[in-house]
DNA sequence: TAGGCCATCTGGTCCT
DNA sequence: AGGACCAGATGGCCTA
């Protein structure tokens, strides 16, 4: 039987992705807002007009040119952007989100990091346990302890047994 | 190499 | 009108 351990250190700090180095998620907005103002910046992910591009932007400037697509309203391209780059500061939001919730999932030591659908149901999991133990009126540890003992109950073994391992 | 996970772009819908 | 939210599509990276 193995023993659960919960650990609470935050195992990966590091944020989901590199785009934006070391910088913290403020200064990551603030890059963001700054990109949104930039669209002709030679580093900005979007190419500028007349610019070569294999993006998604270029697809559909692309689409624009295309005599079958519908026309676009002036400005639909910026506000395209525009809107893009806040898709991206929503999601920063949400995988700092998500990050702050590992960071209280209790996982085993061999544990890779936590994908988002394990982060969720994880929580779940540990937020019924942490209602079980309320109501038992148990000291937490030897709860736990005798949830070792008495071996966990099915359904809440498959829910805690994220990585397969 | 297939499958899982993720970031990104995009258009649609709803809300203010 | 513009922003927030959402879901679909796509492509990259990683692992078994």
């Amino acid at each position: 039987m193995e023993e659960l351990c919960y650990s609470f250190e935050q195992e990966d700090t590091a944020p989901d992705f590199l785009l934006w180095g070391e910088a913290d998620p403020s200064d990551q907005l603030d890059n963001l807002l700054l990109d949104c103002s930039s669209l002709t910046d030679p580093f900005s992910p979007w190419p500028c007009q007349g610019q070569e591009a294999g993006s998604a932007a270029g697809l559909e400037q692309g689409a624009e040119l295309d005599s079958s697509a519908p026309p676009r309203p002036p400005g639909h391209l910026r506000q395209r952007h525009a809107a893009n780059v806040r898709e991206r500061k929503r999601m920063i939001n949400i995988n700092s989100a998500f990050d702050q919730l590992r960071s209280h999932v209790p996982t085993f030591p061999y544990e890779k990091r936590l994908s988002k659908i394990d982060t969720l149901r994880l929580a779940i999991a540990y937020i019924a346990l942490l209602g079980e133990i309320l109501l038992s009126g148990c000291d937490p540890k030897s709860y736990v302890e005798q949830c070792l003992k008495n071996g966990l109950q099915s359904q809440q073994q498959a829910i805690w047994n994220t990585s397969g391992e």
